[in-house]
DNA sequence: GGCCTTGCTGAAGATCAGCTGAAGACCTGA
DNA sequence: TCAGGTCTTCAGCTGATCTTCAGCAAGGCC
């Protein structure tokens, strides 16, 4: 699970940073509003960590903004002070949930997780991209109306692409986000499992939405090639 | 909007009931855990807010119960103590949210939307999927007009399925869903159970309305397989 | 063209997920 | 207490799936 942390306190951030990748989580930080808010748009994360005082661009605006752009993503809300307004306007900005300061490294943990899983739950994300329909929530591909067989990873590793349709993605963030492994897996894992999804995919259909990025990965065609 | 407030203090019962009735909630009040736990399995409420000390049955055993039953009613726990793990085996149980007391009332009411947008108001008694009919007030199912003798583990699965017919559901949230206990048990007895499920509104038929997602968990047909 | 790097793919063996029958524990009502 | 139904655990089985390897193809650069 992918995490953000947007917070100032440069000995806090690199304390959560390292706690939560322990539990398991894939964590970014960022020090400041501005950048914090840049990174959130960018890139695609299950849930954000967001203190309230930042420098540039409080904790409240980047949630509103986040949230004007249209992003579901999971924003969970460090409140330093202890006031009741403080709390209910995060939720009011759009925070999913709140945590006062000082907290409990378990109690974020624990909330983390429990906000992960109502996202997850939410949002039956599909994502259409010209005949190719690619359904998350029941795991399920269709291509010009047929439904597609693919197994486990091969499902896996087109989510991934259609999450992010028209981007080049390196086979290190796909073998990052499909496989728990670190970086210094086999590359060719992934090739092995491309070639496999092209041959249920683009193959019989004569196109081809999944593209080689040479250098720099696989792109799935925003048109479904 | 419906709420039901499951609490002992009789002055903080009354004080919500009121409160939140002029916030605009319909408000219903219990002051045992056994007899929230069969008004909130009575009566379709949106949310149900939850003390945790409770004479009866207390308040992580009635979010259990509640889940185990299938509901999916919003839960928010009133935590007396401020203990780290208070909270944490509240969301655990399957609670969505928590408060500690004292709490404001105005974090209560924030927090009580908040959750009530998150979970909508959804919930179907009744699920058509083709000719397989899943009625949850009931706790009946018929295939073909033909009612199907279920015992209560098996209803409980294939109600939880087609509250999300469509959508591929892991047997670890079956687990949690189904089973009071955490995400470690064995996940091979919901393999048996749905194996029996199967014998019972699939093979008689000829149809596969129960589907294996391989990797991921079980499906329920949207057109009844 | 020659050479190097990057990517593709068929084959094979290892591994794994899921299904199911059976046995015993457990619960419930008579 | 007993009987009947239900639940859980276990172990074996099967077929699907994954990974690894090696050879080949394609692209890029001189």
């Amino acid at each position: 699970m992918r995490v953000l942390v947007v917070e100032d306190e440069r000995r806090l951030a690199l304390a959560l940073q390292h706690g939560l990748a322990a539990e398991g989580f894939t964590v970014d930080v960022a020090h400041d509003g501005l950048s914090g808010l840049a990174q959130a748009m960018d890139q695609a994360y299950d849930v954000v960590v967001l203190d309230i005082m930042l420098p540039g661009l409080n904790g409240y605006r980047v949630c509103s903004r986040l949230r004007a752009s249209g992003s579901d993503v999971g924003i969970l809300m460090l409140t330093a002070k202890d006031g009741e307004w403080d709390e209910a306007e995060a939720l009011d900005t759009g925070a999913d949930d709140y945590l006062s300061k000082p907290f409990s490294f378990v109690v974020l943990v624990a909330r983390l997780k429990a906000l992960a899983r109502r996202i997850g739950s939410r949002a039956p994300r599909r994502t259409v991209l010209g005949d190719l329909v690619v359904d998350s929530a029941a795991r399920t591909c269709t291509r010009g109306g047929v439904a597609v067989a693919l197994t486990p990873r091969e499902f896996a590793i087109l989510d991934h692409l259609a999450r992010r349709a028209g981007e080049a993605v390196s086979k290190r963030e796909i073998l990052e986000a499909v496989w728990d492994s670190g970086p210094d897996s086999d590359p060719n894992t992934v090739e092995v499992h491309v070639s496999a999804l092209r041959r249920k995919i683009d193959t019989p259909y004569g196109r081809a939405a999944v593209q080689t990025v040479r250098g720099a990965g696989y792109r799935l065609a925003a048109d479904g090639g």
